[in-house]
DNA sequence: GCGGCGGGTAACCGATCGGTTACTTAACGG
DNA sequence: CCGTTAAGTAACCGATCGGTTACCCGCCGC
């Protein structure tokens, strides 16, 4: 019967998993982590409210405390979990059989996409950027955090420029940086940019066009 | 003409500096803009204290609304009076003398300093964009906030374009942005950056490095 | 079928917070 | 000097807000 608790996966390295947590109690907390989710990424930190928040997850303001502690402790696990998210999307990204440029133009691509479909986390990000990482940096998972991606695009580079498709000397952190910010940096901003520009940046077409315009800047950059 | 009841006689609480305004008044107002301005960059709009911007002024409440009106307006004043700031530094940037290469990269250079140098700036743009502009919309003069850079950027483009020495078919938009983004990310996000790579990211040595490379990535993408 | 307990509710609380009111002080032209 | 008025102060107010307390319900093993 679906009453098996062997649900275990272990992704919950959130808050104290004290005793095994039903599958009400768990199904409770989740919509709570995904109201705050929402809530959070819409208001910030300061101006999202734990009344609101226990409203939208249909539950009650004790249930989150029972849960959480605290809407900073909210936080952090919901910020952990954005990271957490992201990560396992970059885990299933191949790059390796591909050569290089194509490899290349792949994780500037997802990079691009992840973000647009997931404005919540770049939301968070630019909160957390705000407090100075205040709550990241304690987090107890931090290392983790270190993206999969840095190291796919190690190795991507590497292979690049021993096959002389790539320019020698690229910092692999630098572009790592600059991979996430021709991305984020669009998505982070798309409000004010569509304000002075007049024009949408979120519809399909212009993401696409910003597609191809990072992809051509990174790989017009890396040539030899 | 019936005396005209009462009507108040202007409320005046106004934002526009109803009139003269004494040389005191100026600078209680100057001071509030200051204070708010570092508030608001440190906690974003919800986080922000009207009592603690009064404070730091060395004002008082009621002064910051007889200038300002409300919270949000005070948060709108500084939004433009920070636009407007770049605005003007961007236009003591001379390029058209230049060549175009040099030109380029001094317009690389000079968005990441600005931005290095005015991080309050970028966490103001962050907060603007979690409302989704809805101040930025708000303001009168949006249209004096198309950056001079656009057009001095469209300008090196077209130039170095016709030398040979820049790669045709370049949409200026998408490089301004660009150019923005490969600044601006860093900024924003350099305390979640130097938590996960455990380096500090705002040393004259780190923002050094990091002008080397968006110089690069910038002129390398351009060549032919 | 019952009693304990984990899960859930609602009312409440002290601390703020944005904004206002009643009042005092400084400036300056006549 | 002195009266008008702009600039400044402090105390106050109603509305929240994060967090807590007292209490109830229904599912489970026994």
């Amino acid at each position: 019967m679906p009453g098996a608790p062997a649900q275990k996966a272990e992704p919950t390295a959130t808050v104290r998993p004290a005793h095994p947590l039903s599958a009400r109690a768990a199904a409770t907390r989740q919509r709570i982590l995904d109201a705050a989710l929402a809530e959070f990424a819409e208001k910030g930190l300061a101006g999202s409210r734990v009344d609101e928040i226990a409203a939208r997850a249909g539950a009650n303001k004790r249930m989150l405390y029972a849960h959480f502690g605290s809407k900073e402790e909210l936080w952090l696990t919901v910020l952990e979990r954005a990271y957490a998210a992201k990560r396992e999307e970059e885990r299933a990204v191949a790059v390796e059989h591909l050569p290089p440029p194509e490899a290349m133009a792949r994780l500037v691509a997802f990079n691009l996409r992840y973000t647009a479909r997931h404005p919540e986390f770049v939301a968070l990000l630019n909160q957390e950027n705000l407090h100075r990482a205040a709550y990241l940096r304690r987090s107890e998972d931090v290392p983790a955090l270190y993206s999969p991606l840095v190291e796919a695009l190690r190795g991507v580079l590497a292979r690049g420029v021993a096959e002389g498709v790539f320019r020698n000397g690229v910092e692999p952190m630098q572009l790592y940086i600059s991979i996430l910010a021709l991305g984020h940096f669009y998505v982070a901003n798309r409000h004010t940019l569509s304000t002075i520009f007049g024009t949408r940046l979120d519809t399909e077409a212009a993401i696409a066009a910003r597609e191809t315009h990072i992809t051509e800047v990174v790989l017009g950059y890396l040539r030899p």
